[in-house]
DNA sequence: AGAGGGATCCCA
DNA sequence: GGGATCCCTCTC
């Protein structure tokens, strides 16, 4: 469980969301009624776990790009130990193979991490993130001081739009010194 | 800063 | 079916 502290909007209209060209296969989750997952292969290196943020019907999204780890910390160890070895046809588990120790607030910095500690994949694609299922978005009540914002992070198209936000001054946040001032 | 990595989707 | 592209990460 983590804290998220970190993330994209991606719009109706924006040139940088995966529903810019209409519904396919892989987006079709951006498509459903605000909360449910989109996850997708990224570089074929990374899961990306966004949340639907309109209508049904209508494609837009939220990435997620980094968690303050709050419970579990273990489990997410040892889940970022398997990055490199975890493959479908081979098991899951190969501890030896793993890298060093990873600092706890590196653990969930970065949208691949992310899903990496949680051990989010294909399998969530399209379920509902706010029906108490294996994978979800509450709320625990607390507040922050201050939202930053800035330009989105390795991007191309629709890279001068302002729709990355994060919580002021968090020790969990991905990009750069820059980009994490205050308003970037 | 450079390589790796694999699915996706556009346009032949 | 080819090829550019991609919401990244790790290691050097």
């Amino acid at each position: 469980m983590g804290r998220i502290v970190e993330t994209e909007a991606y719009l109706q209209g924006d040139p940088a969301c995966h529903a810019f060209r209409g519904m396919t296969p892989r987006n079709r989750s951006l498509f459903k009624e605000a909360g449910h997952a989109y996850v997708y292969l990224c570089y074929g290196t990374s899961y990306l776990l966004n949340v639907s943020s309109e209508r049904r019907g209508t494609g837009a999204g939220v990435l997620l790009r980094a968690l303050e780890p709050v419970a579990g910390i273990d489990h997410m160890r040892r889940a970022r130990k398997l990055v490199r070895g975890a493959r479908k046809d081979g098991p899951l588990l190969d501890l030896a193979r793993g890298r060093q120790e990873e600092r706890l607030l590196d653990l969930a910095r970065g949208p691949g991490r992310l899903t990496s500690a949680l051990r989010v994949d294909l399998r969530h694609d399209g379920i509902d993130l706010f029906a108490g299922g294996p994978l979800w978005i509450g709320s625990d009540g607390t507040t922050v001081d201050a939202i930053g914002g800035s330009t989105r992070i390795g991007l191309t198209k629709g890279a001068d739009a302002r729709l990355r936000f994060f919580v002021a001054g968090s020790a969990c946040l991905s990009g750069s010194r820059r980009l994490n001032a205050k308003s970037a």
